[in-house]
DNA sequence: CGCGAGCTTGACGTTGTTCAACTAGAGTGG
DNA sequence: CCACTCTAGTTGAACAACGTCAAGCTCGCG
């Protein structure tokens, strides 16, 4: 990955979202003054559900987990945060407060950026503005599949999902050291760890994958489209 | 209910939603010569799913139901539209089609507003703009709800869930007269028909509620509540 | 009067969770 | 260097939750 450097000025970056170009000069200048980044060990929270709404966050370096938390224990993982994608809660604009907690899943770094003067931009750039309501919109729609996927598929299904958006959507490779956990696989899928066990085995014995340790090698992709269809 | 002129300007319509108020004279004078009302039977489609996203649609009256299709006949209700409420699908600015479909429950009055105009109005009244990134954001909070719900608690918390919601949000009254089938209970549940018959003869025979024919008391609300919260 | 759609009920099977036990590897401290 | 503990992963058995299927019911309507 490119080298990120903490002197780096917004107008250079070139790890910044698409969203972002729809700024003016002077407007990324502004942004810039009004930012910081931080590193966040393995772990580590980022923002915290409940917490109040002070920044929108872009992930320049690592992975994160977006996760809604549940009082008995059973989370549901919403999405995986690759670089270069932007985290802005949807308390914006509501209660300016989170409704989800994220949490780094490696060594990352996150820009962050004041809602005052991310706001500011939405309001004086109808542009930007525009683009950001495709970003909330294209969430939606893929909360929307979540949701059905999760109340409507059984075990093998969602698992052969969660598998397909691994290794297409967030590592990008057939091949992937996986930093998530088997819960953070079942919390993905919805599942407990157990059952998420139980059909990852199923899947390797029948050829479809390959599990060692931490390295998981998509083998039967076409396989597993299937089993996602299916249900 | 207010009765509803269709010669009424939107200026002067009693009906608009909050976020039209953003508007100034003139912005609402052009979106009044853009728009325009039809009348929905009972059963009939507004909008359907995969299709074109050419409008915005507000309901003056009636009511109608929110939902994903799914190929397997296993559809969600997201949400049921009361009056005054606005649908903006989630198109918007993504891939402009509709991804859900939308239903009259009974007799309905819709207000449609042309796309092009509404987005207009995004570009050029930033608090408009804000305003609909707020309504956007909350519909978000309520599908994380949502998503909670029907995935991790069980039939009686989801039943519980929904008269609730039926009581609180939608008829705003203890007792109200359901235009909705057991179907449709079922599928704001994320139930079969079955099941959802079942819970709610339990509630019934244990004195939560009354049911005659579409008739629905809610007798222990507090009940209901303590269900819902333990799923 | 008969038909069809929606509603209701019961029996049954499947799916997925729960619980408990066991294993392996990593870190800790004597 | 060897217990010790801790956590994550794994496995199996028992069970509960929920869906499926099939049958019968009710009521409105032609």
């Amino acid at each position: 990955m490119a080298k990120f450097s903490k002197t780096t000025h917004c107008r250079f970056c070139n790890l910044k979202l698409n969203i972002f170009n729809f700024l003016s000069d002077d407007e990324l200048q502004e942004i810039n003054r009004h930012r910081y980044e931080v590193v966040f060990n393995k772990g580590e929270t980022i923002f915290k559900q409940g917490g109040p709404l002070t920044h929108v966050a872009c992930l320049t370096s690592g992975l994160a987990k977006v996760y809604i938390e549940d009082p008995q224990k059973k989370n549901i993982i919403l999405k995986i945060l690759r670089p270069t994608e932007m985290v802005c809660g949807p308390g914006l604009q509501v209660d300016f407060r989170h409704h989800f907690t994220v949490s780094a899943l490696e060594e990352s770094t996150a820009c962050f950026i004041d809602i005052h003067v991310f706001t500011k931009m939405l309001e004086q750039n109808s542009q930007f503005s525009l683009e950001f309501i495709a970003v909330l919109n294209r969430q939606s729609i893929y909360y929307f599949e979540k949701l059905m996927a999760l109340t409507h598929k059984q075990m093998h299904g969602r698992i052969a999902d969660t598998m397909i958006y691994l290794s297409k959507e967030v590592y990008k490779n057939k091949v992937f050291n996986l930093n998530l956990s088997r819960q953070d696989i079942a919390e993905l899928s919805g599942l407990t760890k157990e059952s998420c066990i139980r059909i990852l085995k199923e899947f390797k014995d029948e050829g479809i994958l390959t599990i060692e340790g931490d390295r998981i090698e998509i083998l039967r992709e076409e396989t597993l489209q299937k089993i996602s269809i299916t249900g």
